[in-house]
RNA sequence: GCUCCAGUGGCGGAAUCGGUAGACGCGUUGGACUUAAAAUCCAAUUGGGCGAAUAACUCAGUGCCAGUUCAAGUCUGGCCUGGAGCACCA
């Protein structure tokens, strides 16, 4: 065996191997419990990052160990392949978005498989191939058949640089996720996928994922806000038959209504208006049009409006008071109409002030019982001013006010989400075309499915500013009606790219399949995915759309789960000199030129060494570099020893049983190292527990001049064990070990180690001698030892004994097998 | 403002149940080997006190302040700081 280590040779040599060997096929049929590892598939950018090689090695290792263990592991790979990027590069470059993508993807499978990945890649699933959107044309038009897909005119999120609308989801702190500029609102009929049917199922069901972490699901919930309240319907004065209707969440404040507003966009605001108030009012709303989002959600603006000159009654105490208009009133929630309490809510409080509108107490604050001057009370407390209600706690006053308005037919219990429906059109082309088209007769008419895919246009202009390209083809956008045959114009309009990452994870599960999506059968049996990995920047976006997707396609008969994702693990960014890696900042690091300089072992081993998983991970040239050594060390203990270790041997009932140090090493490693990993894949210990059992190794060894037979049983025992806990991680160093030392089959295929228990643990205890909980002592004792012999010991101890002479012994706790605090005064 | 997460040496981090704080590594310092360098190996490395130094001893110490307990990094209450998400959502 070579005495240095050669990773480059090793790891090509071996990843041609498992190629041609097929090493990592996956089969359907196995007696084997199935176990499906994934991680979140990569948009084909260029290259990969070193978040890229974070993600995949922790998938790959987690697959690997569960395969040793006995599991018939599914671990597929993928490109999330249609989006902007491919298509902005095609303008740049005068290429094609194809071509672009295609090279993409090429490089980025060169380097999947330089890191020594584990992929089934028969399996592999491109969303930007008609083999695939096909399946997602045809799931959208299941989705329309029932009513879940539809189109609306509405106020929709518009980016002016990437010239196309975006779902709320997408809009980051008013900016655009994608290229960061301002987003601004536009009014465009624009298809939708209904998720809000699914918003408390979507909620509910968060309680179901218990191996999600809570800052996920709490993101989730957040997101899709639920509150509970009632509506009240409030008459017009000055209009004979007309209501205004509002959502509020706190009925029990109703009699402490002082004004009315509606948002600028308010539908019927032109009628609400009167004459002498119109032009103050159109100009005040001509000028909220003109503000962006961020402008007009800035909580630091003071508050603007004018009032409307209408007036409404209520119902609950016969007051009259004004409507307004405001633009802290939001027309796309609720009713787009608030009733304004200003003595019990901030908002309405700062707005009254300014603009001079009364403020009714309603909800006594015990520390200041009848006025409001300084601030909302917005805490609990008893009703006054409320006619009936009185004296009241407004808990019980919010159930009771609304089931009088219930009774009395001018308001009703209201459950209300934050959450909107997801807007799926996008004006590009790098994307699956929506299989729609319009005939002048028939209307909307779905594309036939025997027709499917809507195949993308070739003969585009990626010139064409202003547009999307794919309307400058002329093949495409003319056709014929499906249903009346008559001339009729195709939509224009591709699918958001996230309508084709809601599915990928269940079409590898039969990713051939050219009759449909995916056979039942093959989908309940691989699924719901068992462990998932990826950036916790989806914690909302493509992780709450798979879920709708699932709840969807299970309504549609498709599939038969409800939660896709039985576990996730989100994984920290990786950092540079304390800051996220960027192409911007500088601090990016080529995962070519570490697997070039160290190979891809150390690469994988560097990666999971320093901190959990779930943490942020700083990259450190020194801990590269120490990852390596490390491994050159592994490998010179191998090779140096590797005359004297034999694969067959079998250790001798009296080494097991007499206490041989490195065999109780091995047993403790084997033990530590299997539970780091099935408690949420600690590798950074799992590492650390690699290099303690390599220096316990080394130590042993070199106490050693000349080797007995015994010995070099423990030894092969010892650095078998070795390679093969290191093998998930090391895939290539271990293979090659492993081979040098005569196995003729893969370090892969050999089973997941066991522990002796009795084994597992020093051979003898250390006892810790505390006084009144102060480390005093440290004394060496047999296992077994009764708590009245350790008791003794300990008191005898001649440290122990001088501490505590002359002075009163209170309390002795004895904790078996560890240690013995003495209380004394 | 609301919600969630985190805070431990010079640094990354470790510590199933409340039971030896600082595993393992990085860095640093000293040494061995070498003509020299690289590589490798060995040793020290929380702070303070006493010490020429070593050893021994001793006090303090896991963001801050209290509490529970024989015993708190870990549990409880109240803060502080940082990060993330949401946010005029009525």
């Amino acid at each position: 065996m070579k005495e240095s280590y050669f990773p480059q040779e090793i790891e090509k040599k071996w990843q041609k191997v498992w190629e041609e060997t097929g090493a990592f096929k996956t089969t359907n049929d196995s007696n084997k419990p199935k176990y499906y590892a994934l991680s979140m598939f990569p948009y084909p950018s260029g290259k990969l990052h070193m978040g890229h090689v974070r993600n995949y090695t922790i998938t790959d290792v987690i697959a690997r160990f569960k395969k040793a263990q006995g599991y018939n592991v599914l671990h597929p790979m993928g490109w999330d392949s249609f989006g902007l990027p491919a298509e902005n590069a095609a303008m740049k470059h005068g290429a094609n978005p194809e071509t672009w993508t295609d090279e993409n993807i090429a490089y980025m499978t060169k380097q999947l498989k330089m890191l020594g990945l584990s992929y089934d890649w028969d399996r592999e699933v491109t969303t930007c191939k008609p083999d695939y959107y096909k399946w997602t044309q045809w799931l959208f038009l299941q989705l329309y058949k029932k009513g879940l897909a539809y189109k609306k005119e509405a106020a929709v999120n518009w980016c002016e640089e990437c010239g196309t609308v975006l779902a709320n989801e997408q809009v980051i702190d008013g900016k655009c996720w994608r290229c960061d500029s301002i987003v601004e609102k536009k009014y465009l009929s624009q298809w939708f996928l209904k998720i809000t049917d699914y918003a408390d199922i979507l909620l509910e069901d968060l309680n179901k994922l218990t191996g999600w972490g809570d800052n996920v699901k709490t993101m989730q919930a957040n997101w899709i806000g639920k509150s509970h309240g009632a509506i009240f319907k409030f008459k017009v004065k000055e209009i004979e038959g007309m209501e205004v209707p509002v959502y509020t969440t706190r009925p029990d404040t109703v009699h402490g209504i002082t004004y009315l507003v509606v948002a600028p966009e308010y539908r019927d605001i032109e009628k609400l208006t009167t004459a002498e108030n119109k032009s103050a009012v159109e100009s005040y709303r001509a000028n909220a049009r003109k503000m962006t989002e961020i402008e007009r959600l800035s909580t630091e603006r003071t508050k603007t409006g004018v009032p409307l000159g209408t007036h409404c009654i209520n119902p609950f105490n016969g007051e009259e008071f004004p409507l307004w208009t405001a633009d802290y009133a939001l027309v796309e929630y609720g009713t787009g109409a608030v009733m304004a309490v200003p003595a019990h809510d901030t908002r309405d409080f700062d707005f009254a002030k300014k603009y001079n509108l009364p403020i009714k107490v309603v909800i006594q604050n015990p520390n200041n019982p009848s006025e409001c001057k300084e601030a909302a009370y917005t805490e609990p407390g008893i009703l006054i001013n409320s006619n009936g209600f009185n004296g009241m706690n407004n808990e019980e006053a919010k159930q009771a006010i609304t089931e009088k308005a219930v009774k009395e037919g001018f308001g009703e219990f209201k459950t209300q989400y934050r959450l909107r429906d997801w807007l799926i059109s996008r004006q590009r082309y790098w994307g699956a075309p929506i299989p729609i088209v319009y005939c002048e007769k028939c209307g909307i008419v779905p594309v036939d499915e025997k027709d499917l895919p809507v195949l993308l246009p070739k003969d585009v202009d990626f010139s064409v500013v202003g547009k999307s390209p794919i309307t400058t083809s002329k093949t495409f956008i003319e056709t014929t009606c499906p249903h009346c045959g008559g001339p009729a114009r195709r939509e224009t309009d591709t699918m958001d790219t996230f309508m084709c990452s809601s599915w990928y994870y269940l079409r590898y599960s039969d990713a051939k399949n050219t009759t449909k999506p995916f056979e039942r059968e093959l989908v309940n049996k691989w699924l719901p995915v068992d462990q998932y990995v990826g950036g916790i920047e989806h914690a909302i976006l493509h992780l709450l759309y798979s879920r709708f997707f699932t709840k969807a396609l299970r309504d549609l008969g498709l599939l038969d789960f409800d939660e896709p994702f039985k576990n996730l693990l989100t994984q920290g960014m990786v950092l540079k000199d304390g800051s996220k890696m960027s192409k911007s900042k500088g601090n990016t690091v080529d995962p070519d030129e570490i697997f070039e300089n160290y190979g891809a072992d150390t690469a994988r081993l560097f990666i999971l060494s320093d901190s959990p998983p779930a943490r942020d991970f700083d990259w450190s040239d020194a801990g590269v570099e120490g990852c390596y050594k490390f491994l050159n060390r592994v490998w010179r203990l191998i090779a140096t020893n590797a005359e004297d270790i034999s694969l067959d041997f079998e250790l001798p009932e009296q080494l097991t049983k007499e206490n041989d140090d490195l065999v109780r090493v091995v047993n403790i490693a084997i033990k530590g190292i299997t539970n780091d990993i099935a408690n949420d894949f600690q590798f950074n210990t799992v590492i650390s527990k690699y290099r303690e059992l390599t220096n316990a190794i080394y130590d042993w060894r070199n106490k050693k001049s000349e080797l007995k037979n015994e010995d070099k049983l423990v030894l092969s025992f010892a650095i078998t064990s070795l390679i093969k806990l290191m093998s998930p991680v090391a895939v290539h160093l271990t293979e090659e070990a492993w081979h040098e030392l005569g196995a003729k089959t893969s370090i892969h295929d050999e089973a997941w180690l066991t522990w002796d228990e009795n084994l597992a643990k020093a051979s003898s205890i250390t006892l810790v001698v505390q006084i009144n909980g102060k480390l005093k002592d440290k004394l060496e004792v047999d296992e077994g030892l009764s708590q009245e012999e350790l008791q003794k010991i300990a008191t005898e101890s001649p440290k122990i004994k001088e501490l505590i002479s002359g002075h009163e012994i209170v309390k002795i706790i004895v904790v078996p097998k560890k240690l013995v605090n003495i209380v004394i005064k």
